[in-house]
DNA sequence: TATTATGATGTAAAGATTACAACATGGATG
DNA sequence: CATCCATGTTGTAATCTTTACATCATAATA
């Protein structure tokens, strides 16, 4: 563990926003000025690997990296490109595929989130 | 409906195996040489915007697409890179975001599929 | 202190997708 | 039938995200 790596946990602990990469990057960039992009990619696979973060790609571009392994769902906004959590409560994994050995387990939804639905 | 996106489309209903534009492109271009990558994705954009397909996104790399558009859910297999659909008899939608709209839903599981599990 | 292993950095490359301009086509209109 | 216009296709180039790789820094160990 270093302090590039700590830094990024921290930041995604703290900040549940689902962040892209250039987002920590800036963010983190303001306090330790020669801190580069790549150990940002590196970090995210470590940690990734770790089990502690999760990296979730929904919808176009960037992938957005979320602190929270807890299973839950991920909404998309088309309009305003936010992602919001939901709860999974009436969400099981299936039980049709025998012989496959599931690790991760995501749900996307798509749409209109409420704030830019209401500037209709 | 032009020529180049009626085979787009024929070839997504005939190849169930979630091919990527590239393979498309190579399919397709077999048949007609002039056939431009553009035009795949030009093509998968029109398509999906009129509901007849859609692309997905699971585990890194290239976008998927997908000629059935019934809700289902997508296994990627990180061995082989394959995605399996399997189906969403216990899943439904979460109620828990009012004023939310929702317009797609896909649920995503990662793992090892069953060939490449029985390989270890 | 010298050595070694690991991580960080920055540049360059790769890969996927999009933007854009030129060309082709087909239908509508006079 | 000729012309015009709208739409679609093509190919190149650019963009954007991510990865590869070489170099530098650092910390632990002998």
């Amino acid at each position: 563990m270093t302090p590039q790596r700590i830094g990024v946990y921290r930041y995604l602990l703290e900040n549940r926003t689902h962040p892209t990469v250039e987002t920590v990057y800036q963010a983190l960039k303001a306090d330790s000025p020669s801190l580069s992009k790549t150990t940002i990619y590196n970090t995210v696979d470590t940690l990734t690997d770790a089990g502690l973060i999760r990296v979730i790609r929904v919808g176009e571009g960037e992938a957005r990296l979320d602190g929270e392994i807890i299973d839950h769902g991920h909404f998309f906004c088309r309009v305003c490109g936010n992602v919001y959590d939901f709860d999974l409560d009436n969400c099981h994994l299936p039980q049709s595929l025998p012989g496959f050995r599931m690790e991760g387990f995501d749900v996307h939804v798509a749409g209109v989130c409420a704030a830019c639905a209401e500037k209709d």
